[in-house]
DNA sequence: TCAATCACG
DNA sequence: ACGTACGTGATTGAG
């Protein structure tokens, strides 16, 4: 029996759209809709093998005009696609036509009405029909031969309905189906129903008379409130199958010749999959479809490296060459030569390349950290595919292996091949890209080993004193749960927002004006908690419960889980998830451990040096403020700043037009909000929020801020200017973040990207710096040479460099343990504390001196994380 | 798996 | 009519 398939085309691009809500291109273009749609259909090609197949599609806005005669609040409340969404489509269109799959679209009939009547010709001619939908009013279509395939939630969750298996499972036969939705409606299409009646109830009543007309023909027999809503909603009921029953009769042939699914210009489908970059289904295509290229050269398929063992000939290979490809994959370790040749090694057998040859790898960390681990140095730095694909694309969500090369499969032969030609291929985009390769090469490339150093030292966690934290903060919990419970006359789970929503909003009737809801009902955040303060005394105990058991369950239960034998915690760094291109922590994270609260700060005082050592921690003043005005190019803030002026308290005498001696606390603590507000594009609303004034005076404050500070204004103006005209925005130094959204025609989702982009150069420039401060900070940590030079100089004992010991914690003065965005955390023996001030200093102070500005770094040392 | 909440710069 | 400050990560409850 020859087989067609009959897609519900926008309901299968929907669901590939919100599955896959990141996918763009390099170059920004949306593509999630268009890839779910083309990943799911193939897959079921492949699996069905059909002999014909076509999409359905709905005309925009005519093509309910035939229901919308009969109910004309049919989808009523709808809400528009995303914008893009829309601009997907035309992309969809083009790939249809590269694939030679007829699209039907209809005016006044809706997709389902074509699918319909298409399997109502194709099951009389003696075909088998798959329809493909989510939307489960297909199911009217069911018959002997035409089936349906239901997208569930998530993607690759699909149910087949043939008529037996509807019947076995919703107990009704198909041709009731419809009276059926006529009874329980349909909510996202607006179709009421009998309101009441439900799917149960309305399988029940099904299952007695059979159809609609039979129930109403036996009205008199059904008792009580389900008879008064049967007649109540007799009408309704009607009026519903009306609009939503299925269109049998739409206008259009069953031209199979069209169909044909043997017939399609192949090289055209391959060249647009290229130009989408959907190179995994490019790999898998089905057998029909594949682009038959015996006589061209193959661009797509990379031929497996061929993998051989250690040698002293590979070994003089690898170290004649310029590069080499260096990759763990399964506990294995390989170097590649180029892209035909590979080899098992060891750590050892490769110490000499690794010391002498330039090293390519994905995920230097890893890399660097397993060399480590067995004793190995680490190279002072390398090519880092992973970290170039997030320098060429920071917007993509992840840069797997699987990501950069595009194979998702698992030959070792063909990932080291293929990892090769990504190399080859970032390379030449990093050409075209001078200030992103300098990045790499000056910055995030010698930071790794660096990083991999300091996640292997780790922090040591005094794991005694955070169990007596944890006793202490139970105590306290149990007493405030204890009181709340008194107070409320019963016990809930303060822990679930739902149950505390309720006992708020409902049992004790707390005002829900201005009350900000949710998804799931009134919100209980700390800013709505904020409006309730003294109105009841639950508040308070709300929030010292939240802040009680946040810092238990985060941190002192926790992290002393995550220590090592040693006691000692290892974070990892990741440098490929900040867009702006700053460090996360992740395993734990350690760059949010408390300080802002009395309370949480005592964690910090569990992180302590090991024995005899210290901890040098150094931060930027005001790091952010004064790069944004550097980048504004704001003389008089650049010259407040160089004077040592306090900027928020001077902001707050030139906004109100007061000498600076006349600034009040609150002035001053305004100011200090509108001044890290306006790097984040904060609006009044914010302002407002934040400060307690109102939304007037917070409005009129931020202007009179722009009036005195009109070089932020132009900075931010001109940064969105650039991010429209050459979508991107860039730091100091030349990292870049795409910025597609600054076009997209939804107001909020422009708004934001507005932000984002206006924020990122400040950011991400301050993240540059930090990087280059840890790179320097490193070097003369290791080398200690002007510092221990001058220690040595009384017995005129001093070694060149390049003859001191070899590099190692040993042989340093001290150790960066943490990075936190604006300061750097240095263990190190006590002796050497001072010294090592000096450099963070020194170091800090002077890594931007292309900057017309004067960076202020505060030092300070401890004998533990809290002291510091 | 997602939403809500809250920890940090 | 929307939602309202940028960038992160971890935990919890609930579907």
């Amino acid at each position: 029996m020859k087989r067609l398939v009959i897609i519900d085309g926008k309901s299968v691009f929907y669901r590939g759209y919100y599955a896959m809500p990141n996918l763009s291109t390099a170059d920004g273009t949306p593509t999630g809709g268009v890839y779910g749609f083309a990943a799911l259909s193939l897959e079921l090609i492949k699996k069905l093998q059909p002999d014909y197949v076509c999409v359905a599609w709905d005309k925009p806005k005519t093509n309910i005009r035939k229901r919308l005669e009969i109910y004309p609040d049919y989808k009523a409340g709808r809400k528009p696609a995303p914008a893009d969404f829309y601009a997907q489509i035309p992309v969809l269109h083009e790939l249809l036509q590269a694939l030679s799959w007829p699209l039907y679209e209809l005016d006044d009939y809706e997709a389902d009405d074509i699918m319909g009547s298409l399997s109502r010709k194709a099951e009389a001619e003696g075909l088998e029909t798959c329809l493909i939908s989510s939307d489960l009013d297909m199911l009217q279509c069911l018959a002997p031969n035409t089936h349906m395939y239901a997208l569930k939630r998530g993607f690759s969750d699909i149910e087949l309905y043939k008529p037996e298996y509807f019947e076995q499972k919703y107990s009704i036969r198909v041709d009731q189906f419809l009276d059926l939705k006529s009874l329980k409606g349909d909510s996202s299409d607006n179709i009421p129903g009998v309101p009441g009646i439900g799917e149960k109830g309305g399988i029940k009543l099904l299952h007695d008379y059979q159809t609609l007309d039979g129930i109403y023909e036996h009205i008199d027999e059904i008792t009580g409130a389900t008879q008064r809503k049967l007649i109540e909603g007799k009408d309704s009921a009607y009026l519903s199958r009306q609009v939503a029953s299925i269109f049998f009769d739409a206008p259009i042939d069953l031209d199979l010749k069209a169909m044909n699914i043997k017939d399609l210009d192949t090289k055209h489908l391959r060249q647009m999959l290229k130009d989408l970059e959907f190179n995994s289904l490019l790999r898998n295509l089905p057998e029909h479809m594949k682009f038959d290229d015996t006589d061209e050269p193959d661009e797509t398929a990379v031929a497996p490296v061929e993998i051989v063992e250690w040698s002293d000939e590979i070994a003089a290979q690898a170290l004649m060459s310029d590069k080499v490809l260096v990759q763990r994959i399964d506990d294995e370790l390989y170097v590649i030569l180029d892209e035909t040749t590979a080899a098992h090694a060891t750590h050892e057998q490769l110490t000499d390349v690794i010391k002498n040859v330039y090293i390519v790898t994905h995920d230097g960390d890893a890399l660097c950290r397993y060399l480590l681990q067995q004793g190995s140095d680490a190279p002072e730095t390398m090519f880092d595919i992973r970290q170039a694909g997030f320098l060429i694309n920071p917007l993509k969500k992840s840069q797997t292996i699987a990501d950069v090369t595009g194979y998702d499969g698992d030959d070792t032969g063909v990932i080291l091949a293929e990892l090769w030609r990504a190399y080859d291929a970032q390379a030449r985009r990093l050409k075209e890209l001078p200030r992103v390769k300098k990045i790499a090469e000056e910055i995030d490339f010698p930071l790794i080993p660096i990083l991999a150093r300091m996640e292997e030292h780790g922090m040591l966690l005094n794991t005694e004193l955070m169990a007596r934290m944890s006793d202490d903060l139970s105590e306290q919990i149990a007493d405030v749960q204890r009181q709340m419970y008194e107070m409320i006359g019963y016990e809930f789970n303060i822990g679930s927002p739902a149950q505390l929503a309720e006992v708020l909003y409902t049992k004790l009737q707390l005002p829900t004006t201005g009350i900000k809801r949710g998804k799931t009902g009134f919100s209980t955040g700390q800013k709505e908690l904020d409006k309730l303060r003294g109105m009841h005394p639950i508040v308070e105990l709300i929030e010292s419960y939240r802040e009680l058991t946040k810092l238990q369950n985060t941190y002192v239960d926790a992290l002393p889980k995550l220590v090592d034998e040693q006691s000692r915690l290892h974070t990892t760094f990741n440098q490929d998830v900040a867009a702006t291109g700053r460090l996360s922590s992740t395993d734990p994270n350690l760059q949010n451990i408390p300080i802002r609260s009395e309370l949480g700060r005592k964690i910090r005082e569990a992180f302590v040096p090991g024995e005899g050592n210290v901890f040098v921690s150094a931060d930027y003043s005001q790091f952010e403020l004064r790069l944004a005005a550097v980048l504004a190019g704001d003389e008089k803030m650049i010259n407040d700043f160089n004077a040592g002026t306090d900027i928020h308290a001077k902001t707050a005498a030139d906004v109100h037009h007061i000498p600076l001696d006349r600034v009040t606390k609150a002035q001053r603590r305004d100011a200090k909000v509108v001044n890290f507000g306006v790097l984040y594009g904060m609006g009044p609303h914010a302002l407002a929020q934040n400060t307690g004034m109102s939304f007037g005076q917070a409005k009129t404050f931020i202007d009179e801020y722009f009036k005195v500070r009109a070089k932020i204004r132009d900075y931010i103006d001109a940064t969105l200017k650039q991010a429209r005209d050459q979508g991107y925005v860039e730091t100091y130094y030349g990292r870049r973040r795409p910025t597609p959204d600054v076009q997209s025609s939804n107001f909020i989702v422009r708004q934001a990207a507005e932000r984002a982009a206006a924020n990122m150069p400040i950011q991400g420039t301050e993240a540059d710096l930090m990087k280059k401060a840890m790179i320097l900070v490193e070097k003369e940590l290791r080398a200690n040479s002007s510092h221990l030079r001058v220690q040595n100089i009384e017995n005129n004992d001093v070694l060149p460099a390049e003859s001191r010991a070899p590099q190692g914690d040993e042989s340093a003065l001290g150790v960066q343990v943490l990075q936190i965005h604006d300061s750097i955390l240095v263990e190190c023996p006590a002796e050497n504390a001072d010294a090592v001030s000096k450099i963070l200093v020194d170091v800090m102070e002077s890594i931007a001196p292309e900057l017309p500005i004067r960076l202020q770094v505060d030092v300070s040392i401890g004998t533990d994380w809290g002291k510091v």
